[in-house]
DNA sequence: CGTATTAGGAAATGATCGTTCCCAAATAGG
DNA sequence: CCTATTTGGGAACGATCATTTCCTAATACG
């Protein structure tokens, strides 16, 4: 298996000969992530994935081992993409309540509206592939633990610079936030209203204290 | 269409002529809904899904529409049975605040071990379905308010009995709950300790205070 | 007791699935 | 400038999908 295959075209590596790729793996995979987070692995077919991601089935199959790799790759990157709005928004954090404080909005804003309708891929992976695909179970529970340790080491921060009581256990209180943000995301997929998802953030807050 | 369809048999309805049908609906039901919980609705073939019923191809279609319906009525069981456990607990709880706990629990419980890992039918329906197709979908949402308001019954009647605090928001902190319940059936989805669950519950009681 | 009606179950149906094949087009290296 | 190599893209592949058909078995009703 070539390595290449799942990568962004890198200009620095040597041009391998042959006729040059018309598109890019990125953009592509960004399009095979809404397809998938709205319809799941199973409910989209390589003919959606060709359609919504501008490609001949030929030039799938040539850029992508199969199915399966197509979605692992899109979930690498759905990861990426998130993690780094995530960690955008947490370094304007002040403190470390402030910081759990931004993280719950940030899950609570991607719950809202289409992108809420639309879904999380981890979730989504989690509940379709979890108990059938032990490739893609173990990425989500990566995922999942360093979603949680990031959530604990904020508590833990918190606690440090005196924004967060420091009589709460912060492995316990970062499993409960864990489960809320991806609730969030759950409830996300019946189109709540902002309201509803601001008053969840608000409310968990008093858990930090 | 025939209403009998998608009924568990009634010994009291007038019998109607015809060979009768050997096989319980419900218990059909029953190991459809282990299937449908774990594979999702496209991730489970009719074929997998006769061999788990132990029906051919042709009963399945004598007793269902189609494959949808018989997800439907799988999803509608599914409820019944939840809900069952769900008030049974319920009944045993001395107020409000240990209702709410008692509730927590079943959904800490269903979220471990194998149970866990085949998930819930209801986040998996969301998930799955949720964008996809109206009828899941408005069952899904129906079935989610319905929880969502006896939660909001239940701080409110902590509330009146003095277990749990009354400056609280019971919907906001009702909707908080309910977030919390989904997400343990997500992380129910990768595994997690007894422990692990137990420590959700009990650092969700500190939203009662 | 015969007829209408329903269920059981295997085989057949057409559609769609994921994947491969094939050929023309475009590049790199010699 | 030719050759090796890769991509684009559409046609073709076998497998499997959900569903129907067809025949036999079992019941209710008159």
């Amino acid at each position: 298996m070539d390595s290449r295959l799942h990568q962004t075209h890198n200009p620095r590596a040597p041009r391998a000969p042959g006729r040059p790729r018309e598109f890019e793996i990125g953009e592509a995979l960004d399009k095979a992530i809404v397809v998938f987070s709205q319809q799941g692995y199973h409910g989209t077919s390589i003919s959606e994935l060709k359609d919504a991601m501008g490609l001949a089935a030929g030039s799938l199959y040539k850029a992508f081992k199969d199915k399966k790799a197509i979605f692992l790759a899109a979930f690498d990157r759905y990861k990426e993409v998130r993690n780094a709005v995530l960690e955008g928004e947490l370094q304007q954090g002040s403190d470390g309540r402030d910081k759990v404080l931004r993280m719950l909005r940030v899950y609570a804003d991607a719950s809202l509206g289409e992108a809420g309708r639309r879904g999380c891929l981890v979730v989504g992976t989690a509940v379709e592939l979890g108990a059938y695909d032990a490739e893609a179970a173990e990425r989500v529970h990566r995922s999942m633990i360093r979603t949680e340790t990031v959530l604990e080491a904020l508590v833990r921060e918190g606690q440090a610079d005196g924004s967060i009581a420091p009589g709460i256990d912060p492995v316990a209180t970062a499993r409960l936030l864990l489960s809320i943000l991806y609730g969030l995301r759950v409830l996300g997929k019946t189109g709540p209203t902002p309201e509803q998802s601001r008053s969840v953030v608000e409310t968990a807050l008093k858990l930090l204290d």
